[in-house]
DNA sequence: GACCCCCTATTCAAATTTGAATATAATAAG
DNA sequence: CTTATTATATTCAAATTTGAATAGGGGGTC
């Protein structure tokens, strides 16, 4: 459904073509916050075209391109969006940390790679934080302030991650991930 | 994998049936931290028995359930495991948010809606902060510190999310969600 | 000039996830 | 005493996701 929404989104400021709405997905980094594989956004397309939310607007042809479908949202998918928006805010789907199951067993493996590897993952941490603050930046005087939320969102989380990876990394270091019994909220 | 992963993890802390592993996970909030659909768990268990890495060690019949399956890890899961536990860090599933999608388009729609909904997205958003920080303080004299980091983490993350959509809550509030050119991180 | 990667746009088979269906007993609630 | 819910354990068809395959042209590099 979050794919389904936001293509709904997109097409409701302009018409599109599929390849097209995944280059302004890019664009503005709506694939940190939801799953965008192209394969799935054809799919998506597909069942909202079967269900009357967008239809066809135009096929163009090129001699050595593979055809462009342009899709337009319809007032019954411009409904279907409102719909889907509340849903969504009602039961939310959670957010998961696939990471964090990897992580929480790395007191089981060879604590010097676990060293170099946590690492890495702060220094890509580290550009998230940056890349999600300028992509917040670039934005204020362009997108409506709820759109503005979600990036700042995203630069909250990417945050709160880095420091608490940088916290786990001092366990690491110290190799601490065996203890039992000590907090990590310092208290 | 985030699922074969913890599957691993769990045999590893004593042989189980599919449906025990499940109780486990809950018991310990992992069903927050990845996707846990029983099916998909089973599919799991299946997939990791045909590639060796878990084995049948003894089927229970009772009269009127259905048969267990006990299972344990194999040294080759073991190995397995170690792999599958660095290629995650390695190449770590990013996290997503999928309700933020819904919230970047509240602009659009009825804003006492939004407000409503809003408010109990955050009253249930407190009850997730309280669990998060009880899970862990539960956990501190009983786990493994780099597990102790996982509950940690999610309650960062939690109160982040809190503290998120409080602040946007605001906005609807003050009926600002199409303003365009006001940052929201004060400075 | 040869090689390699990226862009354009989509499709498809195979892998995986979803979530309802199954069937029974025990416990709780009214 | 009856009805509802919960716990037990797993399976399966249908929905969805994955990621490689396609195929021609353009641009950069050694």
């Amino acid at each position: 459904m979050p794919m389904k929404l936001a293509i709904l989104g997109l097409l409701l400021e302009r018409d599109m073509h599929p390849y097209e709405i995944t280059l302004v997905m890019k664009e503005r980094s709506m694939d940190r916050v939801i799953k965008m594989q192209t394969g799935s956004l054809y799919y998506a397309v597909d069942k909202l075209a079967e269900g009357g939310h967008i239809e066809a607007v135009e096929v163009i042809h090129s001699p050595d391109r593979p055809d462009k479908t342009i899709y337009r949202i319809t007032d019954k998918g411009k409904a279907f969006m409102e719909q889907l928006i509340l849903q969504q805010i009602r039961k939310s789907d959670p957010m998961y940390h696939p990471v964090h199951i990897a992580l929480s067993l790395t007191h089981l493996i060879d604590q010097e790679k676990v060293e170099n590897l946590l690492e890495e993952r702060i220094r890509e941490a580290e550009h998230e934080v940056n890349f999600a603050y300028q992509l917040y930046e670039e934005h204020i005087a362009v997108v409506p302030r709820s759109v503005l939320h979600l990036m700042y969102g995203r630069y909250e989380h990417c945050q709160t991650e880095l420091k608490w990876l940088k916290c786990l990394y001092e366990d690491v270091v110290a190799r601490r991930l065996n203890d039992i019994g000590r907090p990590i909220i310092p208290d």
